[in-house]
DNA sequence: TCTTGACCTAAAGTTAAGTTTAAGTATTAT
DNA sequence: ATAATACTTAAACTTAACTTTAGGTCAAGA
């Protein structure tokens, strides 16, 4: 069992924010000896599941309901799984859109060494939209379409 | 030329942001025709920028800087190469940390399904850290490794 | 003519996720 | 015993990115 301070250390989170956590609901039934919070097992593997959820885009009060179904016993396993399931499809969908962000980025590294060699974007302007170089079109196509 | 009532329909955003936009400096020298906002094709590859730095991580004041590197003209390539450079790192790092997520929640998906099999979650604790099926250990360490 | 709709501004309000402050209690080290 | 540390709370403050409100201009259609 670990006190706050020490929790703070290990997982590289300040007090506040724990204890913010925790006001919020996401310990549910945290121990105390004295007035003093417990961090155990538990608490742990919420703290990691927490920051895999802030993560996939959730808020606070969405976390603190799988919390509650924790605390709820096997009636709620149904609930929890439908809860990842959901959200791994939202995590698919934004590494989706990150991987588009990615080629948006490498096309502008591309387009921007050419302009430093060219030491203008005159030819740069004529390639554009679709007579770019074709791995540098690849990038181009999947950063803006849609 | 558009006015900031279709851009807003062609990018799904409201008026109110595109102004705030503006206001935040994210269109240097956007055209106006008495006081009303003309959106080019400079606006509109801003935006389509400015969505994709938004996803990347970074904020308005750090997109405004980028936008008046070009407005600067040629004499700004290198700083917006390193700008791109550097955000390809970052967007690079957010991708592995969400392959990790997603990895997490696809383990958890696998333990709910066993746990609503069995009614409990007896067996599966017995099996915790280092004792599951092979490619759930494989998740399970990505999604627990640091 | 008048009213509807699209544009404008400045300023105030909102929201989430903390962080800080102020005041107090408890544990630990010397 | 006492001083320093680590814990506690409630409440106020912060920040970014919008959003809303209130008031105004201007052009087109009934």
């Amino acid at each position: 069992m670990y006190t706050i301070g020490q929790i703070s250390k290990l997982f590289h989170l300040p007090t506040s924010t724990l204890r913010y956590y925790d006001k919020e609901g996401l310990f549910p039934n945290i121990e105390r000896s004295s007035g003093i919070r417990r961090f155990g097992e538990k608490e742990m593997e919420a703290l990691r599941v927490i920051e895999c959820l802030k993560k996939s885009g959730l808020e606070i009060k969405d976390i603190k309901q799988f919390m509650e179904w924790c605390a709820q016993g096997s009636s709620t396993y149904p609930q929890r799984r439908e809860f990842f399931l959901r959200q791994k499809e939202v995590v698919e969908g934004e590494i989706r859109k990150m991987e588009k962000v990615l080629d948006m980025i490498r096309f502008k590294c591309w387009y921007y060494e050419q302009a430093i060699q060219d030491g203008n974007e005159d030819r740069l302007h004529e390639m554009l939209p679709d007579h770019l170089p074709k791995e540098i079109q690849l990038l181009y196509d999947h950063a803006h379409e849609d």
